[in-house]
DNA sequence: TTTGGTTGTCTAGAACAATAGACAAATTGG
DNA sequence: CCAATTTGTCTATTGTTCTAGACAACCAAA
C-alpha cells in the first residue's frame, strides 16, 4: 500500500481553474485558518505536491503566486514561510465607520479618493437617497489601505445639493465620517446593509492588488441622518481574503 | 474604425482561470442582475463571442457549463435562453429564522438531515455555547433548497444534555426553529453573526449544485436563549450565485 | 567538510484550452 | 419551399498548463 497516494482529491481537474490556481486559493486559506504554515514555515514543496496530488512544479507555481501576493517568502536552501497576516474583522453597526471599525487592528489606515464626479442619479441611486431621478448626485470612488495594504475599494454617491464640496473636503479629510461634519452633518446611522460575494473584476484586481479569481464582499449600504433622510448610498467591494465583516446582534447594537 | 474589435477587455488571460469559465462567471452575474438575457433570450453565440473578444467556440463552452448549472437552456435553431431564477435575499436579524426569511420570496422550503454525531466539543465549539471542552455537543449537517434548488448547506452544533433528541426531531420538524420549541425553547435570538466568503470546497460543489470556481458566502453565527444562553453554534454556507444576504439597520430590528 | 534537505532552473513531452474554418441540423418568417 | 438565423458537430492547429526527470544552488547541522 506504500504505492497509495496519499492526495486529498479536493482539487479538480478539467474545472476550467487551473491546478496551480485551485492550490494557491486553497493554502491562502489554510494559511489563514492557521491549518498551514504554522510556526510561520510550510511543508517543503515534495510533500505538497504529494498532499495534493501534483507534481512539484505545480506546486511551486501556486507558490510562486502566493509569493507575488505577499502570502509567501520562499528562501533557497531553507524553505518557505508564511508572511501574509490575518484578515481583519470589519464591523457592520450602526453607527460604524470605516476608520473606527479597523483602528486597534492596524496601524497605517488611509483612504484615497480616485475619482469623483457629479452626475445625475441613477433610478438606484436616486431611490436610494430619495432624490427625483437624473437629480444631481456626488459620486466619489476611494480606496482604502490598513498595514500598508488595500482593503476595500467604494462607490458612494451623494445629495449634490446638501453636500457640495463634498469631493474636495474627502481628499483632504480622507474620512467620510470628518467630511461629514465640516458639512454640518454631526452624526449618521447605517439604514440597511445587502452583502453579497462575487470574482473580483478587472478594476478591482488592479485596485485591491488582487490575482485573478480573487473574491471580493460586497456591501451596499444606505446610510441615514438623524431624521431618517438617507445622505449616502455605497458599494464596496472588499478584499475576502484580508477582511471578514462582524455583524453584533440586536442586543450589542445600542 | 469598423475593424477595431469591441471586446471589453474584462477577460484575462493567463491567469489560472481558463476564458470560458471566466465568460461563464461574468454571464452568470450580469443574467443575474438582468443586463443580460433581458427577455428570457440570450444574445446569439457570435455576437458574445464578439463581445468577449475570443472565438466562438469559447463562447459555447461558457455557455454549456451554465446550461449544466441549469442557469440557461439552448435550444437548436432557436436559440439560448435563460433559466435561472433571481438571487433570494436571505435577512440577518435578531430573530431570523430560515424558512421565515425565504418565505414569500419562494416556493418549496425544505431542510435534510445529511448527517448528525454526538461528540466533544471542540474549542471553538465549546467557548461559543459556553461549555467545557470536551462536553458532548450535537453536530447537525444540513442543506436546505428553495425553490427546487439547494440554496445553503449548514452545520450546527447544540448542547447535547440540554437538546437531547435534537438530531431526531429536526430530521422530523426539518426546521431548528420547530425543534427548539419541541424541546421547550420558545424563543431564540441571533447573538452574533460573522460574514465571510470564498471559494466552494469540494462537499459543498457537490451538495449545492455548484461548479468548481464558484463562491460561497459563510455566516458564522451564534443563538441565544431569553437569558442570553447560547442554544446554537452554526457555520453556514450559502451558494453565493442564489443567495444574498440583507442585515437590516438598528431601527429596523426591533 | 560532508551530508541531507530544501528551493531554483532547465528540457521534453503529454494533456488541456483556445482559435479557425466548414458544414450539418433545426427553427422562423416570408 | 426558400432564405436567414441560430445552435450543434467535426477537423486541424496553436498556445498554455501539467507532468516527469535531472541537476544546480543554497543552507544547516553533524
Amino acid at each position: 500500500m506504500a504505492q497509495a497516494k496519499k492526495k486529498e482529491a479536493v482539487i479538480e481537474r478539467r474545472s476550467g481553474v487551473a491546478l496551480w490556481r485551485q492550490i494557491a486559493d486553497r493554502m491562502r486559506r489554510e494559511i489563514s485558518e492557521g491549518l498551514l504554515g504554522q510556526g510561520g514555515r510550510m511543508p517543503p514543496e515534495v510533500a505538497l505536491a504529494e498532499r495534493f496530488g501534483v507534481n512539484r512544479h505545480t506546486v511551486r507555481t501556486a507558490i510562486a503566486a502566493l509569493v507575488q501576493e505577499g502570502v509567501l517568502r520562499a528562501e533557497q536552501g531553507r524553505g518557505t514561510f508564511v508572511e501574509g497576516r490575518r484578515r481583519l474583522a470589519y464591523p457592520i453597526r450602526s453607527r460604524t465607520r470605516f476608520s473606527e471599525g479597523l483602528a486597534g487592528q492596524s496601524r497605517g489606515l488611509a483612504a484615497d479618493l480616485l475619482d469623483h464626479a457629479v452626475e445625475p442619479a441613477s433610478l438606484d441611486v436616486a431611490k436610494a437617497l430619495c432624490l427625483s431621478p437624473g437629480a444631481p448626485v456626488i459620486r466619489l470612488e476611494t480606496l482604502s489601505h490598513a498595514d500598508g495594504r488595500p482593503v476595500s475599494r467604494a462607490r458612494g454617491w451623494f445629495d449634490a445639493e446638501r453636500f457640495a464640496g463634498m469631493a474636495e473636503i474627502f481628499s483632504r479629510t480622507r474620512s467620510i465620517t470628518a467630511s461629514f461634519r465640516e458639512l454640518g452633518l454631526a452624526d449618521y446611522l447605517r439604514h440597511n446593509t445587502t452583502v453579497t460575494a462575487r470574482h473580483a473584476e478587472a478594476g478591482d484586481l488592479k485596485d485591491l492588488q488582487l490575482s485573478p479569481g480573487a473574491i471580493v464582499l460586497v456591501t451596499i449600504a444606505i446610510n441615514v441622518d438623524a431624521q431618517g433622510q438617507p445622505v449616502q448610498y455605497s458599494e464596496t467591494r472588499f478584499a475576502a481574503d484580508r477582511i471578514e465583516l462582524h455583524i453584533p446582534g440586536a442586543d450589542e447594537t445600542g
